[in-house]
DNA sequence: GAAAAGTAATCTGTCGAACAGACTATATGC
DNA sequence: GCATATAGTCTGTTCGACAGATTACTTTTC
């Protein structure tokens, strides 16, 4: 009785987290077109994050590839397995802390990635198809800015040491 | 020819997707928090969405809200035990259908929701704390828009409707 | 208006991914 | 040198996702 019929049943932002539901939807399609484009990799979107990862950003330690991605050590273990096995990643041993291992791209690795990389962009494009270029800049300046700023810990003071130069932290 | 790449001044596809890794630290950092502010409900994250989404859109029956939120029917089961027992929801026969169930909040269901939903709220004020309130507004506008636009089924339709009287932004 | 086909929800079993905890090897501090 | 901390690995357990069969009801067809 009390019931009151909501007139329109898709009321904007009035209502509870549309925050959390545009990124889970978001996240959940952007996984099924990136696993489809990541059909080369082994372990499918985490592999394509991984190996991204590794090339672009070129984290120190197999540690600090974890933390970035935000994946248990224990897992990132037997996602590298594999992918040394692939022969798309090698992990050498740094000179410095023989515990560390450093993970460093294949030349296969870095020509696969690329062409992955092309895939992943197009759809990217094509599920940002209904924002105009423009908004779509914008949404993309504002959700690193926002995803940077939410990273927990030590990414800004890596970002912000790798952009001084510095190696070494006290 | 072979579709250049479009040199434009910042593309994201340079530096692999950006894209991806702002969704997914974004969604694993509001997954903590909105854990954490649920403590009160089952199922954590997945049990807010659900009970958020039977109040906030009402959908008419539990594979509706089940694809609303990509879970799958199997799933939707067992969770609405969970909030069935709790006393937070309920399952009525469709009295049009009988085959289906038409889920309903209790008052104490809208009333833990209400809480809930405050605490959720705050929560991602402090995620998105080093965005100016405009830019914040902008993101979850667009964000809005972009996942409406990418979600599967008939949201679109929704989406083609409410967005004729949006893209107002500059 | 009964049999056939289709749909909403549930139940059952299986699989894989995630996490906690122990273990090995190096490093650093006293 | 001995104690403690850290990088990475290995092991076992747990939990959620999904496929497939099942039950109840609806719609279609003749």
């Amino acid at each position: 009785m009390t019931t009151p019929e909501p007139a329109d049943s898709q009321t904007p932002s009035s209502q509870g987290s549309v925050f959390g539901w545009s990124l889970t939807v978001l996240l959940r399609e952007w996984s099924a077109r990136v696993e489809s484009a990541s059909r080369d990799l082994p372990h499918g979107v985490r592999g394509y994050q991984v190996l991204s990862a590794v090339v672009h950003d070129a984290p120190p330690t197999q540690a600090a590839l974890a933390t970035r991605l935000g994946i248990d050590r224990t897992v990132m273990t037997y996602l590298l397995d594999k992918f040394e096995g692939c022969g798309l990643l090698e992990r050498r041993q740094d000179p410095a802390d023989r515990r560390a291992r450093r993970i460093v791209p294949t030349d296969h690795g870095r020509r696969v990635l690329a062409e992955v990389d092309a895939r992943v962009t197009q759809a990217e494009d094509e599920l940002l198809s209904n924002l105009p270029p423009e908004d779509r800049r914008v949404l993309l300046a504002l959700l690193e800015h926002a995803a940077t700023g939410a990273a927990p810990g030590e990414d800004r003071c890596a970002a912000v040491a790798r952009s001084a130069g510095l190696t070494q932290e006290a």
